[in-house]
DNA sequence: TAAATAATTCGATAGTTGTCGAAATATTAA
DNA sequence: TTAATATTTCGACAACTATCGAATTATTTA
């Protein structure tokens, strides 16, 4: 596979993790709850939870992990666990290279 | 619906057109062969017709209709017609609006 | 250790998508 | 008008997706 079908490959992934409205939601309120690249901030303890996300959206918490597990299997998110809770943020240098994708 | 959830699904339904590889190829074909807005060149008599972006996709012109129909549904291209082809050019207005999206 | 809380995995299912080929429509050329 | 070329529409089908609820795993608290 040439290294341009890579990047198509790539970048067609990404839009699809961000072409489901409860998926595009998740990662909007992640990436303007706090400055791109810091701990998203949902509740006073400094953690945004699945279960918090869900509420929001109205769907359950093993719809919301799945959608959590497709923004970060293309990169557009990152996890961490912090006890009990699963940590998320956007990843700033995505949000440059799709800014930098739309500049012809 | 409010207009935050209009919002969404207008963005997530252009994400969608762009989550195909073959479709944002053509996107990508139409938005670099030219300045964006201008009518997309493939052919020397300043064409792009659906059957060239076929040959080169490897997919058939039937399919390639769909994917142009589908782009141009969610506004990311316009087309015309120009005798028996049609033509196809990248809207700039949505490349801008794209790229302000990912600037948070 | 046992109970409680948070998240993930699994299995199921209704709905959607990408692709093709055949048939239909639109336009131009002979 | 007939033939040729370009595109679209239609019908079909295999593959994929979003969602749920149940079961499982991880972590903290009592």
């Amino acid at each position: 596979m040439s290294n341009n079908e890579n990047k198509f490959n790539r970048y067609a992934a990404i839009f699809k993790a961000l072409s489901n409205p409860n998926r595009l939601k998740i990662f909007f309120s992640l990436a303007t709850c706090c400055k791109p690249g810091t701990i998203g901030i949902f509740e006073p303890d400094n953690t945004a939870c699945v279960g918090d996300i869900g509420k929001d959206l109205d769907i359950v918490p093993s719809t919301v992990s799945h959608h959590i597990k497709e923004l970060r299997q293309v990169g557009l998110i990152k996890t961490q666990r912090r006890g009990q809770n699963i940590e998320c943020w956007v990843d700033p240098e995505i949000l440059d290279e799709l800014k930098y994708f739309f500049s012809f």
